[in-house]
DNA sequence: GCCGCAATTGGGGATGACCCTGAGAGATGC
DNA sequence: GCATCTCTCAGGGTCATCCCCAATTGCGGC
């Protein structure tokens, strides 16, 4: 296969000359940035592969060159490159869409590695730093757990319940449904009592307020 | 160092003396498991490393086994183990806990690496699958950023379309703002017209996708 | 079988929420 | 001065919503 691309963003010129010294043999260095308009507009030009990214740039963060070509032509991975191994810059830089992150203390041949990984879509980290992220995730996503409320209802109450609060009209849930809309009301009717609730407005609210939309 | 400690947990009896066969040499297995109930079991009595799980058990999913676990002693990091490699599966297990998610397609050698990583804190993932998670967790957290349909609002229609897509009626609009229904609905009628909507309730799912909830 | 119960499916009918058009008052800008 | 925009409100028609009511089906207990 051919030699993967790359743009090496970072604000130490003698950094980015070893980090090119190091990989040039395998990978195709394209283009450098020292910050963060240079790189976007490297990125754009030349279109790499991956973007090795520095975390700390001199007029801010590499999260903002990552959401300003958010968008952008697809097929640019970013793996972030930081002496920080600190978990807020991991989640960050995840955040915002870096396929991976390594520290500085990486070998030149780990980081070939890392750098081919990524540019085929795969993830990577250092040791323990995706520990950082999937802490995050999981604790960002603390999912359905058991809702007595939520039990009182019929499976079909449920379903019908799903699109009341998202805002459908009976008419319209029927035809979901392949129901009748005098079907729909009942089963709306009986939700509205189940849950103690006056009017289909609270519904949304109730919902809302659970985050089932 | 000594040997990471393992407890194997599949509904397939072969496939766990097969796992069992090929790590054994340089992984320490002290547990199997054949469902839900037998795996927690298991990991309680035995306290391993890393517990290599199954997605699918025949009492339910790998998830519940982690999520029946948690909260219990820290230390036992899980590592599923699926012939799944579908997008849910991944992040369901994510979700819930697990610190990698390797295919049943994978090598020995790469597995005791795997179960090795996983034991010291490291996320493991077959190439492809992390990607899922990244863009699950990307996609979880997409900011505010600017909202040109947003724009088009005056002050006050926006601060009516918060009440509208959160199911208040006009009237309540109306008590709560101050104003009378009439004009509520006046505001509201001109929010619909500017955002291209035909109704309230394509109000409610479009402020439900924009999670202005 | 037979009864009771719950779930799902409908109908009739009345209220009023919803949405449109139009229009006056005040502020701002050219 | 005139145009524009925003906020305010009213009249009026349509139909979504929500009440009460009933038939059908399936399931478990006696």
């Amino acid at each position: 296969m051919s030699k993967v691309t790359v743009v090496v963003v970072d604000d130490h010129e003698l950094f980015r000359s070893g980090v090119v010294a190091e990989i040039g043999e395998r990978l195709e260095v394209v283009g450098q940035a020292g910050d963060i308009d240079a790189a976007i507009e490297a990125v754009r030009a030349f279109a790499p592969d991956v973007v090795l990214l520095d975390v700390h740039l001199p007029s801010g963060s590499g999260r903002e060159v990552i959401e300003r070509l958010a968008g952008g032509p697809r097929g640019t991975y970013f793996l972030a490159l930081s002496v920080s191994d600190a978990a807020e810059d991991v989640i960050d830089l995840v955040r915002a869409g870096a396929r991976g992150y390594v520290t500085k203390s990486i070998s030149a041949s780990d980081l070939i590695d890392a750098v081919e990984r990524v540019a085929e879509g795969d993830a990577v980290f250092s040791p323990r730093l995706a520990g950082f992220v999937l802490d995050a995730f999981a604790g960002s996503a603390t999912v359905p757990e058991h809702d007595a409320d939520l039990d009182q209802l019929t499976d079909r109450e449920r379903e019908v319940m799903r699109f009341l609060a998202r805002g459908y009209a009976y008419k319209e849930i029927g035809l979901e449904l392949g129901i009748s809309v005098k079907t729909v009301e009942s089963h709306a009717s009986a939700v509205l009592r189940k849950l103690q609730l006056s009017s289909r407005g609270a519904l949304t609210r109730w919902a809302a307020a659970r985050r089932l939309l």
